[in-house]
DNA sequence: TCAAAAGTGTTACTCCTACACCCATGG
DNA sequence: CCATGGGTGTAGGAGTAACACTTTTGA
């Protein structure tokens, strides 16, 4: 038999598992399932599933994430493809023991999407919510409050990617509907990274980076105070210089 | 059949590849083997191989590295490894046709190490070799001529994570043997991003960035001119601010 | 009239670029 | 002596942080 031949080595069975991010009330939520069946019945976990064989990796996260919300996943390397949530690949994990069951190997995706309606789950409203990452991630070290498998370091990571990604690029406005304002891609700033900025420094910041905002024209007063004007992203992807996260 | 039972799924074979790159004559190259096997036999491709039962992914791409380098991986995750090649998982790659025999799924890592002796594939010298990267990756149209699979595609991912991760982290340490010099660092970044910089201006950016480098001791003049302090790679991880890649 | 949020101007500071200049070695 | 690379000093500019100040709405 030869070292070459597929066939010859031990089988896995291959899933995504989805970090959907979203802001809500001021926080960074993630979207949590709870598990039905056993290992971990009952605890809460990741949204993910099987790859079938004919789909590729991130066709399989995007049909997950439209299982699971009901959102049109947006990949950024096709071009031309309209508003939907982001996603790009996160990491892979394949601890041999991750699964008590079999060997299965995780390839883990990060969808970044606007605050959205309740998440509904294959209609059970009780078994999905938006879980705000900072009280997750707290106790990761008491195993019995935490989420089910290792989809804590994985939601983690995913965290810390959005929160690396936005100082450098454009991902923020993919929190934000379609139309927004200044302010209101501040909050998403200061959400993602629990902090305070300056909005007057912060506006100049964003306005002055050609390509980063086009003004879509109209005004909106939704958040009281004066007026705000509206923009869409513009087509600028990175950030030069970036946005700089303060300190501490 | 619960739609949660792995074993209803479909099987995937899992392997990792590796992205190997090194400094050599001023020029950024990567690991190649010539592969001797169906499909794509005789032509080249990123070392790499299947996953087994028992091991975890960083291990697999560990012990692939040293079977085709002699290399000791140094996994950052870990506390206190000393010394070898940098390691870190790249991406993860699962189009159901990427490979012709089976659905396979390539779990790609990235291998930093300082220049090295020439390389010894399983004893057979001619079947390896340090390829110029920008070579192999010039013609990545004409399928002839690039790698196998969609290696082109993965060496591709693994030099832009390189070049933009030396910008904001200490990484290019990785490229240089345990004591350095300045000019020996400031030629890494010259060849990884295929640039000129300022020697002055380079020598004052990395001695006045705390963590980054500490003085070994001694001196060298293997360069020629006047003799250069030695340094070896500080404990910082992240550089802040960071080494600015030139325009162009 | 007041609170609240949107914007603009200004100053001080940090950091980078460009380049002049000096230092220490080998040939 | 001179070529070569190592290392320091300095002036100008880009970009940011901090904060005073004006604008425009709803209550």
């Amino acid at each position: 038999m030869s070292p070459y031949d597929p066939s010859a080595y031990p089988p896995f069975a291959v899933t995504v598992d989805l970090v959907v991010l979203t802001v809500r009330r001021h926080a960074l939520c993630a979207l949590v399932v709870r598990r039905g069946e056993q290992p971990f019945q009952g605890r809460w976990a990741l949204p993910g599933g099987f790859v079938r064989g004919d789909e590729d990796l991130a066709g399989a996260a995007a049909r997950e994430l439209s299982e699971e919300t009901g959102l049109c996943a947006h990949d950024p390397a096709l071009p031309g493809a309209g508003n939907g949530a982001h996603l790009e690949q996160l990491a892979t994990y394949g601890d041999p023991k991750r699964d008590p069951r079999m060997r299965v190997v995780s390839v883990a995706h990060l969808v970044l999407a606007p605050d959205l309606p309740a998440p509904r789950a294959g209609g059970d409203a009780n078994s999905a919510r938006w879980a705000e990452v900072d009280e997750v991630l707290a106790d990761t070290d008491e195993a019995a409050t935490g989420l089910a498998f290792d989809h804590d370091r994985i939601l983690a990571d995913g965290v810390e990617r959005a929160r690396s990604k936005i100082e450098y690029s454009s991902l923020a406005t993919a929190f934000c509907p379609p139309e927004f304002t200044v302010g209101e891609l501040r909050r998403v700033y200061e959400a993602v990274w629990g902090v305070s900025l300056d909005p007057r420094n912060f506006h100049r910041k964003v306005t002055g980076t050609p390509g980063f905002l086009v003004p879509a024209g109209g005004t909106t007063t939704r958040q009281g105070g004066r007026p705000a004007q509206l923009f869409r992203a513009g087509g600028a992807t990175l950030l030069n210089p970036p946005m700089l996260r303060p300190e501490v």
